[in-house]
DNA sequence: TTGTAGGCGTTATCAC
DNA sequence: GTGATAACGCCTACAA
């Protein structure tokens, strides 16, 4: 067993008072197997064939209703579960479909996962999540493992995964079903849930410059994250709308988190000439930049407006002084669990209607300019 | 497929300005089946048995280190990856195991699940993880069908999972394997990875009073969370060490989350005789009670002090302002996945050394009373 | 509509 | 040290 801990006793710039100890247990298992009832049983107690019983657990037809309630009943009785091993071994599915995920926002992390787990719970079917740190490398190669050992029924890829064309040709040469959240290009032959980014940004510069603002900064997220770049040329496409030119010195290249909120104001509020309005690509960089305001003593939004896009339901809850775009990233994980369980071959392009709303609480909004 | 979005179109006290939709593309899959070494293969190509690859595969003994080079090469070469499945159903172990996890904090789950992935990995063991929304109900029910389905070598637990004993004695009866983080209580019988909660939470009491603070607020988790209540009376004992009297008017009861700060803060504030510090049981806690402060205007620290556990490393990186008991939560998962890991039988009580550190940056130091 | 035989890819058991 | 052979629990294909 090796030291825990590694990493957190480096404390240079603190002091340490107090002092404990993280202490394990350890109680080892006396082997004993546990026996699980099979199929074969439950065919016995019901006194059917083993075919039988297996037909009513994958819900095949032409079985009659006696037979059925028969089995369901044996089933449990004997509080029959089904091995996940042995159905993925001989059948042709696995149950399972896995979640590849890398974001540098736990709350988007979250959410996405519980959605997807949500809908895989209503259709009896395992997510196997995989959360990622791109920076470690070998995503193709984990990928690859992942898909091979466990032989899942489908992926879901969030960005900046669904970017990476040699892991959705891998995906594709292997023949199998995946969706995408949020990807950077539509290809046509990959299945995908998305906004208009570009759209809902430009929007939200319009809503601004309406209130006067002429000087918005921006801060960005990742590069790597498609979604940031087009929020980012909808920002430039609002500005234009509004004749106003784009200054580069009050766009920010971010990193979606909350750290990059904190930097990106603090940036923004050493300019000469300050902005009189703060655009965030996404809720955490927008709580930071508020947090770095508040601890200035910038007065919100009297002195500066902030706004962003709500993409975890977080600005919501817990910012109330913040205009946001409502982007349900939750919403937009059912949408690709439903893709990806519906049975329904050749639902081509399906749209899913769902409003995109800019709000403002009514107890602080925006504040006009002049 | 449904509706996406439920939920999201009520906006009373919104406006809405833009209107987009979320599109989805779906592509059928053109069915072909795709096939994958076998350990046959390997074992014809390297000119041995099946039960030899096998045997490499395991990391047995008893192989000529000759024979272990030839499957080595030829696994390398066809790109063998073993069957979980297969291994599963045939085998004594699974080589998976279970994550379940239940908090309000995304910040706190995200770090659990990356710390226990992290150790994964390297033993070459999968990791299920199973975010639970405790209020759904029903949480035996789940807990067993994944045991039955999925036949995990071993779960960890996070609370308040840990202290469910209806789920505990399953998990026994069951013989399986399981690691508690932080329980409730230490069962003799359980392998567990905790702090001292009490000693960690007087510590920081202590601390605020020997800077002269004697009106020390505090806002609590949930009352489901026995980290919370030990948390609590720590505060208790420190008060008492001080010769403070308790007061429940400025203790609150949270929930372990952002918004529990916030209003937690708000009450507070809102006190004839406010306090001069708030001590918060959690990092979300803190980090929602220092955005309350700022909104209302009341200067951190020279106003009024706040401190609380960094649970998440999110104070460390956002909040620093803020005084803080690390209780590394990075490291307890660790510290329960090589407890679950190890294969070591009879490890009684081991204990890892770890340094619980409070600290404050020096850019922002608490401020002395008076 | 129901049942029978065979096999999925690996590990366990027991000989050699 | 190494190799045959029988499970593991379920699904597919085909026959009845």
């Amino acid at each position: 067993m090796r030291q825990a801990g590694g990493g957190f006793q480096s404390a240079d710039e603190h002091f340490s008072l107090g002092c404990t100890v993280i202490s394990v247990q350890h109680s080892p298992m006396t082997a004993a197997p546990s026996r699980k009832p099979t199929i074969k049983q439950v065919a016995e107690a019901a006194g059917v064939s083993i075919k039988t019983v297996s037909r009513v657990l994958n819900n095949e037809r032409y079985i009659s209703a006696t037979l059925r309630a028969r089995v369901d009943e044996a089933m449990h009785n004997l509080a029959f579960k089904p091995s996940q091993a042995a159905r993925a071994l001989a059948g042709r599915r696995s149950h399972q479909i896995a979640l590849i995920c890398d974001n540098p926002s736990p709350y988007y992390v979250y959410e996405v996962q519980a959605g997807v787990r949500e809908r895989c719970m209503e259709s009896h079917v395992r997510m196997i999540a995989q959360p990622y740190d791109i920076g470690a490398g070998r995503v193709l190669e984990d990928l690859r493992d992942l898909v091979d050992q466990t032989n899942p029924d489908g992926l879901i890829l969030t960005p900046p995964i669904t970017d990476f064309t040699e892991v959705l040709s891998d995906l594709r040469a292997r023949r199998l079903r995946f969706v995408c959240l949020s990807p950077a290009i539509r290809a046509p032959d990959c299945s995908a849930a998305f906004i208009d980014n570009v759209a809902a940004a430009r929007e939200m510069v319009n809503h601004l410059t309406q209130f006067g603002h002429r000087r918005i900064g921006f801060i960005a997220g990742h590069p790597s994250y498609a979604t940031s770049a087009q929020r980012h040329a909808g920002y430039a496409q609002g500005l234009a709308q509004a004749g106003i030119a784009y200054d580069p010195d009050i766009v920010i290249e971010g990193q979606y988190d909350f750290r990059s909120g904190v930097e990106g104001a603090a940036r923004l509020l050493a300019l000469g000439k300050r902005p009189t309005a703060i655009f965030a690509s996404s809720d955490d960089i927008a709580a930071g930049a508020l947090a770095m305001l508040h601890q200035s003593g910038v007065a919100v939004p009297q002195d500066m407006s902030v706004t962003g896009f709500d993409d975890t339901a977080l600005a919501e809850v817990v910012w109330p002084a913040l205009t946001t775009i409502r982007q349900p990233t939750r919403a937009m994980a059912y949408a690709a669990a439903d893709l990806l369980l519906s049975e329904g071959v050749g639902v081509e392009h399906r749209q899913i209607e769902h409003r995109l709303i800019i709000r403002a609480s009514a107890a602080s909004p925006l504040h006009p300019i002049r």
